[in-house]
DNA sequence: CTCTTCAAGTTATAGCATATTACATTATCG
DNA sequence: CGATAATGTAATATGCTATAACTTGAAGAG
């Protein structure tokens, strides 16, 4: 990336910092109507400049919305990062869950941009967006209050991780009917965290030993 | 629905079934592209007809990708039934776990077009779409061979759909790899089912009473 | 059998979005 | 200070959605 200078000569023929009101400008489109609201010409006329001015930054409507998810993901990490740093009663894994369907509800455009989206399934494995999606793997694992370590862990992880973005979605798409509605979200994400956790740790002593006596769970 | 007639009068002017052939052709389309991938136009063109043919079917391209999104659903609800109707060695959950599974992965642009479009988000709850969508969680419901009623068995339901969802999701978003990638994505599958069984036993035992000592898992 | 009528096609066209080309302006730096 | 690259504009081609007005043929009533 060559240094952007964030300057702002208003009045001037220049922008100044075009790309980068781009990509919030659209952040904030996707977050109304997912990613398919996005219209390049639509953004260039909110930020006052011509239509084919973003194609200065952005070769296509793809990489504007690579971009996008990038920043997405950036955020969305740091949020995560948030909420398993404060000290608090319950778990990381509880607080970072939570954390997840907040934003996930919040903001569901972006969520599906970001977990559901032809830009992700696209993105090779080196490139800045893939690595933004690893690190919120990264930050789940961390969460994990649990002496599990390699596979074992990771595959916790994943399953933590999956069964979060089911209920996001499921919720979203208006499938949680029956007795399920009267249920809130915050208590079927807690389901998933405390089952997690069993699960873990009795695979954690299992692998231990079967025998053990020794109590491994945190 | 007034009964359409399904004659096909060849060399005619009249297509003879144009709508039920959009339908078709769309899910063809969904499948490779997903749902951004539908052209009305495009279609047309592939089924011989002008361009705005199809709008005597389908007032917009939504009514079409909401009708492509049910009909969707029908085969999905008939896969799952066919997968937990044959007998098997393995358990009802496993058997729908792993052809949901396959749907996923195979078939992508279209569970994406099922579980992450703006499309499902915004059926009414009556809609033959979500009717349809409803009985997808009934044949999970009915998978789970586990005396649970009620909420419980709908909440254990859920955590299966959730998390199978997650997976195919993280799957086909790149988004397992380390150790995860050379994990098949059955086994990563028989986790969920695994974890979700256990669960639900304990929860039965729980409810059952905490001291009793028959056991009710399968 | 013919006439009427309507569903389901057609052509023509408006409007909008993407993307490219050629040109204009300003920032930057030697 | 002047050359050049970066970043903007105007003009335009192409493709898709959607509507309007017209045409065709199927099907029922008399």
């Amino acid at each position: 990336m060559p240094p952007r200078p964030a300057r702002k000569p208003l009045n001037t023929y220049h922008h100044g910092d075009l790309r980068d009101a781009l990509v919030q400008a659209a952040l904030g489109e996707v977050e109304l109507g997912g990613p398919e609201a996005i219209s390049i010409s639509a953004l260039a006329k909110k930020l006052g400049v011509s239509q084919p001015a973003p194609y200065k930054h952005f070769a296509d409507r793809e990489s504007l919305l690579t971009a996008v998810t990038a920043e997405a993901f950036r955020q969305f990490n740091a949020i995560l990062r948030d909420s398993i740093g404060k000290p608090s009663k319950r778990s990381k894994l509880s607080r970072l869950a939570q954390a997840t369907l907040d934003f996930g509800l919040r903001r569901n455009g972006i969520y599906r941009l970001m977990f559901a989206s032809r830009i992700m399934a696209c993105a090779p494995k080196g490139s800045e967006l893939h690595v933004a999606a690893m690190e919120t793997f990264e930050l789940l694992l961390e969460s994990l209050e649990a002496p599990a370590v390699g596979l074992l862990r990771q595959r916790s992880a994943l399953q933590i991780w999956a069964a979060l973005l089911g209920v996001v979605m499921l919720a979203e798409q208006g499938l949680l009917t029956g007795q399920l509605a009267n249920v809130s979200r915050e208590e079927l994400v807690e389901d998933i965290v405390e089952q997690t956790k069993l699960a873990l740790s009795i695979a954690i002593k299992a692998a231990n030993g079967p025998v053990s006596r020794k109590s491994t769970s945190g």
